[in-house]
DNA sequence: CTGAAAGCGCTTACAG
DNA sequence: CTGAAAGCGCTTACAG
């Protein structure tokens, strides 16, 4: 293939000036430019399968649309959901991702902001895998930026994020509504913002029950972490009619401990997970009932909130956009009941 | 924050041309430049913080050091590990992704080429999620181009990928040393390139032990559909001393079923994961065995080989680089054994 | 109604 | 040894 064809070459192969190409192909023709003469550039145009150079564009507009993305994973993964329902939202309005990966480093993560500075990019969007605080540097300051999944503790900024006591609260909710009362709590680090504020939830729902709220079991966020956790206190006596999970992968683990022990689920076990981005919890078996944070409708309201910032020069205001999560009603949970299952055999 | 500061700021204040900047701060100053003016340039600009415009220096040099990425997702995730892989090896050269995801739909996909196009993207990385053909575009062949994790069956682009037949193969060997003669197959469609291929490798290492293959008992790829399949295969008489998986969600699937049949792990059922990309496998209960991918060398080697060919203006040949599979040994294999376990009880 | 010019920020020949 | 000019590809005032 040929180098690819600029306006100048519209315009010679149509006989016009270059700056007529710009107006005929922008829409800005009527009342300028002879009829005739718009013809024969769409005609030119399509002949050469001309299409503007967007570097040039972006040189010349002083924007490049194009949104610099801050992120960093957890454990395993990034937050792949999330990402992937930004980029479609950005590219609805023609906008661009340009990701990095800071892997948890905060000055390699401020070296990557330069580089997207350097970059030109409109405005920056910093998505967090767990929610967390996040405090800006200047630079990310200097330009428009939105925070998804983590807030600003100085609240200068635009933040989207799921309400995770609500997360706690809502799994809870769903135990105590079925008449659990021994209820086990599987978590990963109370250090961690996102376990804090979902074992807060959690407490409250209890408390509001007239309980008090179950001791958190601390875990860890792989599959064995909870197999490990859910053995033991499945071995205790007075063991708990139902478990909630913080993680996902804890999860997975409680419910292979409990077919290991021959604990049905959810006869003589229910199971909440407050976690299901890897999709794990609905294909468990039992499918696991979960609470589901509207990671796709965030995503895109925060993109929709950076593309709005940056199409208007007048300041908008800071926001903070709490989401609701939603229960994914499966079949891990039934009334605590007296089904017992056969003692544990190993 | 002002606006940017540009080599004509400091020029300015370093009281010396634009171009004089531009040679100072690009090393190309000596024997042009006085060292006293050097120094008033390297002054100037550290004061003014200055970093030059990678627009500007894009259009001029008509290389962006940009790689469009074109991926698509198989069934829940992208194939991050991959990805991010890739990621970081090009940006050791500067080079920042612009990725798409096609979704599966090879029109998006080819619209999206173009709008990579025309953002003036250097080269292109097309990384299928498994392995899989790809018919590469005319636009796709009009810049350096290389796949990873798929293969252009007229094989006119460099490619990278690894040895699925050799991935079977292994998985199949590890079970065959042990002793083990029953072995059931669990996969995901046939009509799956990567699936066939690896089946395909499971046959010849039975056939190499004078064996007859295994017959493959069509699964899926989530927990619920390996479960299901090894469930049912558990129940059969004679059944089988070991299971391979071609996909790992299948594993935990069966890992599930045969923790509530009473059958343990690896006492009376062997088990080998033919994938462990989620890294679910290695802190399954038990860790399972895995074949495993050098994905990251893979992404590393891929990026590499496109990096060289847009250092390098001569065109360079096309190769098929194959990447030999490790065997992760874990705990999920012992030899068959008459452990048994305890009868299944539901 | 149309074309020539300026300018976005940079680098590289090219005069002086 | 240094500065002025050209040009990457585009769009938008500005003359004619």
């Amino acid at each position: 293939m040929a180098r690819k064809a600029t306006a100048q070459d519209v315009a010679d192969l149509a006989g016009v000036s270059r700056s007529a190409v710009s107006l005929v192909l922008n829409g800005r023709a009527s009342g300028h430019i002879s009829l005739e003469k718009q013809k024969a550039v769409f005609a030119a145009a399509a002949q050469l399968s001309y299409t503007p150079n967007a570097v040039a564009i972006s040189l010349r507009s002083q924007r490049t649309r194009t949104i610099g993305v801050l992120t960093w994973s957890s454990h395993a993964a990034l937050p792949d959901p999330i990402l992937r329902a930004a980029r479609l939202r950005a590219h609805e309005d023609q906008y661009l991702l340009l990701l990095m990966d800071t892997g948890g480093d905060a000055d390699r993560g401020q070296r990557q902001l330069e580089t997207l500075r350097d970059r030109q990019v409109d405005g920056f969007l910093v998505v967090a895998p767990d929610i967390t605080h996040y405090e800006p540097s200047e630079l990310l300051l200097s330009l428009p930026t939105v925070l998804l999944n983590c807030v600003d503790p100085e609240g200068g900024l635009t933040s989207v994020v799921a309400d995770e006591v609500e997360v706690g609260r809502c799994g809870a909710e769903v135990l105590l509504e079925q008449g659990h009362r021994r209820v086990g709590l599987l978590t990963g680090s109370l250090g961690d913002l996102h376990v804090a504020l979902r074992v807060r939830g959690v407490g409250q729902a209890f408390v509001g029950a007239g309980l008090s709220p179950p001791t958190p079991v601390v875990a860890g966020r792989q599959i064995d972490d909870g197999y490990r956790a859910a053995s033991q206190v499945l071995g205790e006596p007075d063991r708990p009619t139902a478990f909630i999970c913080t993680a996902e992968r804890l999860a997975v683990g409680a419910v292979l401990a409990a077919a290991e022990l021959g604990v049905p689920v959810p006869d003589a076990l229910s199971l909440v997970s407050l976690e299901d981005a890897e999709g794990l919890a609905p294909t468990l078996v039992p499918p696991l009932t979960s609470v589901h944070r509207p990671y796709a409708a965030m995503a895109q309201e925060a993109v929709a909130q950076l593309v709005a910032r940056l199409a208007d020069p007048v300041p908008a205001e800071v926001r903070q956009l709490l989401f609701h999560c939603q229960v994914h009603h499966r079949s891990s949970v039934a009334p605590p009941g007296e089904a017992g299952g056969r003692p544990a055999s190993r």
